[in-house]
DNA sequence: AGAAGCCGTGAAAGCGGTTTCGCGGGTAGT
DNA sequence: ACTACCCGCGAAACCGCTTTCACGGCTTCT
């Protein structure tokens, strides 16, 4: 059926006139080829249109070009805009190296399981976790020495290079903004306490209003999930323990739309009752009414990041995490 | 460093006392082994805890275990979440048929190009298209016998199998709503007319208009791109050509929701004065107020019907297109 | 009873690259 | 001039699994 199949190394060889061991070190840029042979290999491989298999090649290298973007949950978490942003922005700086990106969106649960051993197989060069939950799978893998990155700072302090936003930065940004709006009781709704962003931007929260000279209120602090609905119910919360807040930080965009929606229920003018700031500048933060202030983090950078890092242990360079700054978006809220 | 590198065929051959040709149809699932030496054999893969490596098998077998996934378009459409979602489900499909996913991220303007010489190359298995904007390269490719599985309706009728959501149906049906709503001049904000969806719901809105015996003034079909600035100034567009409209069909959520901000801003009341209905059940159909009626449309079905007509066609079986439905969503904004 | 099929199995030839090893020739050291 | 190296290059082994081929032993048909 096929007319003409695909060339290998023998054809490529013979029409060259050298041998097939000079064709792989001409096609893997080893310098040692004498130009001459290399310029025949080359006007070969294009007068042939050849291109390498890299099954075969991975087979034969234990390199398979291919590197795993691990996404530590269910469905629901890609289905968040904020993560198929960063993978995009992982696969395409990694597809300018010629890496693929194999996708796997799984609960990791455990240190072993199908994707450890899918990971340990050999069959990916490298790994990239999203939304780890657990540290157990990373560490185990650190022993193979496969590469990998967290995007995410991760829960103990792992020698693996990860990305991150500032999030206690832009926590610290955030409340800051409510203080010099002069907002004088000033809540938080946390996001899912048990990841580290969480942690980071509470943390950042607390450092700004320490500043102030004083103290959080117990019950300021409201642990939400990153759900609109938690949104809405710690923000009834927050008003019922404390009437007289007048100012709100949200981690996230989600949860501050909730506040929002919520706070209008109750009657409540924002921004002159209550002021509100969330995190992300996702989209919702336009449809809100009136817009929502936020912290915009650069997610797309955050993913090439991810990639680049990646690349750079691909090459046996060494990495430093990376941090992507914030930045105050200040709209209608606050 | 490795203590006990990865076993192979020769190692379960020898302590199950068989040939590797035995093991490889055992592990291959091949019937005509007798089942005591089959046995053998899987307890010599048990107690050695071997994984077949299947890069090797890939390059013996000219089967990869891979299918691409291609979002033919930029970053921007990742974003999106609804394909982050389809995306899930087509990898989690796919993961139980012990196949991975592979992501690619790029405008697949022309026939030719690395995405498609990649397809070419046999490195997968098949390929699942998103956002296609042209048939060329499909069409291409059907040459080559890849199986392939187009999410959307193509915009010719090709000959590959595809799913889609059944936007004419869900179209009818909002539009229809609007009309037993006591609506009598209903707008249309389309979306990127250039997508085939945008055109079935479109018509979708043409049928039901029609039933009512009337035709649709010009005017009243607004072409916007599904973003949400495109249904602030469409919806702004339609109320300054036609005051009188009361009802309006946005093509999704973003531009339903760009619509309600600038009814409100504009003093008119959703639903009192204008009626609001969307598409997707996107999560902002939640955050609005009023929440916005609107169409949903099974995501996951889709994702999971995309995995499974790929599982099918490597499986050798005839596929047939498939449509999920969708559903009316009453809320608030009509 | 002999020819013809079948069946389960192992030996071995790939799949298409990569990489080690060693050879011949040229350069350098003494 | 002779030994010691270095360099570019080809032969061949190898990566780990799949698949063809053929063989010995049985059953079945004539």
């Amino acid at each position: 059926m096929v007319p003409n199949p695909r060339p290998t190394y023998t054809v490529i060889a013979k029409t060259a006139g050298v041998s097939e061991a000079t064709v792989s070190r001409v096609l893997n840029g080893d310098e040692s080829v004498h130009p001459d042979r290399a310029k025949r290999v080359h006007e070969a491989v294009d007068k042939l249109g050849y291109r390498k298999n890299r099954v075969a090649s991975a087979l034969a290298s234990g390199r398979s070009g291919l590197i795993a973007v691990v996404i530590d949950d269910d469905l629901s978490v890609f289905s968040d805009p904020f993560w198929g942003t960063v993978t995009s922005g992982v696969s395409r700086i990694l597809s300018e190296s010629g890496i693929h990106t194999v996708l796997m969106v799984s609960p990791v649960g455990s240190a072993d399981g199908g994707v450890a051993h899918y990971l340990k197989s050999g069959e990916v060069d490298g790994a990239i976790f999203f939304v780890l939950h657990s540290d157990a799978l990373v560490n185990n893998l650190k022993k193979t020495g496969l590469p990998m990155v967290i995007a995410g700072t991760p829960h103990s302090s792992l020698d693996i290079p990860f990305v991150d936003t500032d999030n206690f930065g832009g926590a610290y940004a955030a409340t800051k903004h409510l203080i010099n709006k002069g907002c004088h009781k000033i809540g938080i709704i946390t996001g899912d306490i048990g990841t580290t962003a969480a942690k980071q931007r509470l943390d950042g929260y607390l450092q700004a209003f320490r500043e102030t000279g004083r103290v959080p209120a117990k019950g300021l602090i409201c642990e939400g999930d990153y759900s609109l609905e938690s949104g809405m119910e710690n923000t009834r919360k927050l008003l019922r323990d404390h009437p007289d807040v007048d100012g709100i930080f949200a981690s996230n965009d989600l949860m501050a739309a909730g506040a929002v929606t919520v706070l209008q229920d109750m009657g409540k003018l924002v921004p002159d009752d209550i002021k509100i700031v969330g995190f992300d500048d996702a989209l919702i933060a336009q449809t809100t009414r009136p817009a929502l202030t936020t912290i915009r983090q650069d997610v797309v950078a955050l993913g090439e990041a991810a990639g680049r890092l990646m690349i750079s242990q691909l090459d046996g360079e060494d990495v430093q995490p990376f941090i992507t700054t914030t930045e105050l978006i200040i709209r209608g809220s606050a």
